[in-house]
DNA sequence: GATTTTACGTA
DNA sequence: CGTACGTAAAATCT
């Protein structure tokens, strides 16, 4: 049946659907409450303060599209055009509009979108307010159709944003005048004489963008004194300097002094200030506010791209697709609304008390910027003799493969070789594990289903392809890569845990959806530099041979021992665990070993009961098979595989391995009840997570993770800017890898450089609890990555536990 | 040619 | 039904 717009006289607020789907199209009722999507609207209303009873509710469609597929009511596969009866209704839409007169109209999905606007792609239009096609002049915004939210639960909390924005906008029909003041095209002497007067008479902080062209110049730098003020320098055009280097010089001068003694806010700063410090040697040490940062600390889980922060935060208009167009004043508009933003997130880390986290955050950009300009150095002999070596063996392998099976087949393509196993050997299907029981199931050929089927089989050809994959990885990934003209790889660090956009054959990717950043660094290829594998955070151990020291110096490792395991047994107040952790404190491997303290062989010797010395190899791998599967509460399909045992094996030792260790258990009620309260965690260096996930095992299992990963995520970040303001200029920092710190060292410093990387990491934790305790540092040394040996440092000095850890 | 999926390396 | 991350190659879409 016809499903009618629905408007209480004198609403502000008109919602506009996309079509009545099974309820609606049985009551005649738009967005029907008992209905799944009309049950999500119900609650965004709600959230933004907003009842059934005072907005206007209506759909595009009026009636419910066979199949339930908009895509029946256009004439074409992209739904530009509509087909009659849809023109119709976007008629009739027009007439209401005019009719009810509504202060703003909230297009919600794609199709509300196109009907408003004539647009499509609601990812990019959300959250802005639109000019209208349908009804010049009426104010309109879109965001995405709460049925949407029933599937993709993280855009929740941007459609509640955008609800509440939609609130603001509703005390007038009129959109508010742009009341910013955007200066892009000043002349030299303009510039200049703003400059002086942001130098000494401007108080507050400035807002600072720049942009670079392909080959990393700096051709355009924007800056802005406030929210609504905006000035931005054109140095390059068309690849031409503007000014006469003298000129230009006394500009640089001038900025160089600037960002030097007044306080700078950028958006993803990290890349701007390491770009200045690169290319044109300025440090700009005034940088301490990044509203990337500030969106990572305050919302974990949401994009933290500008275009999608200015959305929530202000009400300018769109500008990020005049990029090309005129890219001055796109400069501009960056620079000022970063401003706007920052005034924003300030609150909200005021309102969240994150700025113990903001602050600790903004001074690991030092670190990781001289990480990613310094690189690490590659040995090329090394490398082409890895490269040669990896080769031969799968070029030999594929021949034998090549022999035995008779025919071509592409190792490296699923297809190929799921139709090679399940098809032409007829081996036993393998799936892949679903997220639910309600997912279709997938047929799958990777690592996991190879290695189960040779240990049924045994069929020597499985082990063969096994190890081809391997190697072709190996070389693709890792070895094969391109060095710097200094036979260096670089890497980016990206501090708030997630790379914003990832560059693929030159155009920028924004996938920006399920974050989970934890406080860990993550590691992507560098865009000033851009050499080598890109993440220096996952290079197996075999490739890592090729990376050598600087002359004179080896590798030094310090890397935090059983860190997230000791954050665990805190936690849940493990007492064997925790005895085990503090009598091996500061003890040698050996000695350890002597005396049986080892983790895996506790857990062990508790599963099976027996004691801790009777404990065998085989047992230990068990003891730490379970324990690994259980602190992230994985099902007995893990460890099973792992161990080669059946399903039902695995699960009665996960019981036993539970019934002996009642508290993980009820230490995983604890987090869900704290999820329950606000969906919050604060780990335990006062860094808070709001997980936005949909309720339910997936969130459990992710919550569970935050507490001891991003503790020590955060303990070693902590260390490493504890090391860098220290030592800096006497330890030679090379690389971060989330629980260890690797430096270079001359042989002969090795005990001094040991003492103080671990006096920088011995930072006293307090558990809920309000046990004070310190993760212990393991130490190795080596002449490459590849090749580090246990070190067992004579320390120089007494070490200074009294670190006060800033909360 | 561009975008999505599959797989796999580290902690 | 471990979590988190980034990248390469294949598969698929347009």
């Amino acid at each position: 049946m016809r499903v009618e717009t629905i408007a209480p006289p004198g609403a502000k607020i008109m919602f506009v659907g996309e079509a009545p789907g099974e309820k609606e199209d049985i009551t005649g009722k738009p967005f029907h409450p008992h209905a799944p999507a009309g049950k999500m609207f119900d609650k965004l209303l709600a959230n933004a303060r907003l009842s059934r009873y005072e907005v206007a509710v209506t759909n595009v469609a009026k009636e419910r599209p066979p199949g339930n597929k908009i895509g029946m009511f256009f004439e074409d596969k992209k739904m530009f055009r509509p087909k009659p009866v849809m023109q119709q209704w976007v008629e009739e839409l027009r007439r209401d509009i005019i009719l009810y007169k509504p202060n703003i109209v909230v297009g919600l999905g794609d199709t509300a979108l196109w009907a408003l606007t004539g647009e499509r792609g609601i990812t990019a239009n959300r959250g802005y307010i639109l000019q209208c096609e349908l009804v010049p002049k009426q104010k309109i915004l879109c965001t995405f159709h709460p049925q949407k939210i029933n599937y993709e639960w993280h855009l929740g909390f941007t459609t509640i944003m955008d609800f509440r924005k939609a609130v603001r906008e509703s005390d007038t029909p009129l959109v508010k005048p742009d009341s910013r003041s955007l200066n892009a095209f000043p002349s030299k002497r303009e510039f200049i004489d703003y400059l002086g007067w942001l130098q000494n008479s401007h108080d507050g902080p400035i807002a600072l963008d720049i942009e670079t062209t392909m080959t990393g110049h700096l051709d355009i730098l924007g800056l802005a004194a406030n929210a609504n003020m905006g000035i931005s320098f054109t140095f390059l055009k068309g690849g031409k300097p503007v000014l006469r280097p003298s000129d230009e010089f006394e500009i640089w001068m001038l900025l160089a002094k600037l960002f030097k003694t007044k306080s700078l806010i950028m958006h993803n700063g990290l890349f701007d200030m390491a770009s200045m410090w690169w290319y044109l040697g300025i440090l700009a040490t005034g940088y301490n506010k990044d509203t990337m940062v500030a969106t990572h600390i305050c919302w974990p889980e949401t994009p933290r791209s500008l275009s999608y922060l200015s959305s929530i935060c202000l009400s300018v208009p769109k500008w990020k697709h005049t990029s090309q167009s005129t890219p001055s004043i796109y400069n501009c508009e960056d620079a000022t609304n970063t401003y706007g933003c920052w005034d924003f997130m300030a609150r909200e880390m005021d309102n969240g008390e994150h700025w113990d986290t903001f602050n600790f955050e903004m001074q690991q950009v030092w670190p990781a910027s001289m990480l990613q300009l310094q690189g690490v150095k590659v040995d090329p002999e090394k490398q082409k003799q890895i490269v040669n070596n990896t080769k031969t063996e799968r070029n030999y392998i594929k021949k034998e493969l090549l022999q035995e099976i008779g025919h071509e087949v592409n190792w490296n393509s699923p297809q190929q070789l799921q139709a090679f196993l399940y098809e032409e050997l007829k081996l036993p299907v393998q799936y892949k594990r679903r997220k639910s029981c309600f997912d279709p199931q997938k047929r799958t050929a990777d690592k996991e289903a190879l290695s189960k089927l040779f240990r049924k089989t045994k069929n020597p050809i499985l082990e063969k392809i096994m190890r081809y994959k391997k190697l072709a990885k190996l070389i693709s990934s890792f070895v094969d890569i391109q060095l710097s003209p200094k036979n260096r790889v670089h890497t980016s660090y990206n501090i708030t845990g997630a790379t914003m956009s990832r560059t693929v054959k030159n155009k920028v990717v924004d996938d920006e959806e399920n974050y989970q950043s934890f406080g860990r660094w993550s590691s992507s290829k560098s865009i000033i530099l851009p050499y080598g594998s890109g993440n220096l955070q996952n290079i197996p151990k075999s490739a890592r041979k090729m990376y050598v020291p600087p002359k004179k110096k080896i590798w030094i490792q310090a890397d935090y021992k059983q860190a997230e395991a000791v954050v665990v047994s805190y936690e849940i107040l493990d007492y064997p665990m925790i005895k085990l952790f503090q009598d091996s404190f500061g003890l040698t491997k050996e000695e350890c070993d002597e005396r049986n303290l080892d983790i895996h062989k506790l857990t062990a010797a508790k599963n099976f009961r027996i004691p801790i010395a009777k404990v065998t190899e085989a047992l230990r791998d068990i003891g730490k098979t379970i324990r690994h599967a259980t602190n992230y509460s994985a099902g007995p399909a893990v460890p099973a595989a792992r161990l080669g045992c059946t399903i039902n094996q695995a699960k009665a030792l996960l019981e036993s391995y539970h019934s002996g260790t009642p508290q993980l258990r009820m230490w995983h009620k604890k987090i869900q009840d704290l999820l329950r309260k606000g969906r919050t965690l604060t780990n335990l260096l006062g860094r808070k997570h709001k997980f936005l996930k949909e309720w339910g095992d997936e969130l459990f299992r992710s919550a569970y993770s935050f507490i001891p990963q991003s503790t020590v995520g955060d303990l070693l970040n902590l260390a490493l800017v504890r090391l860098y303001e220290s030592y800096g200029d006497q330890v030679d920092i090379s690389l971060q890898l989330h629980d260890a710190i690797y430096a270079w060292t001359e042989p002969e410093l090795a005990n001094w450089t040991a003492t103080v990387m671990k006096q920088s990491m011995l930072i006293p934790l307090t558990s809920t609890h309000g046990e004070v305790y310190y993760i212990d540092v393991d130490f190795k040394v080596g002449p490459t990555w590849g090749e580090l040996k246990d070190f067992t440092p004579e320390f120089t000095q007494e070490f200074d536990l009294n670190y006060e850890v800033p909360k």
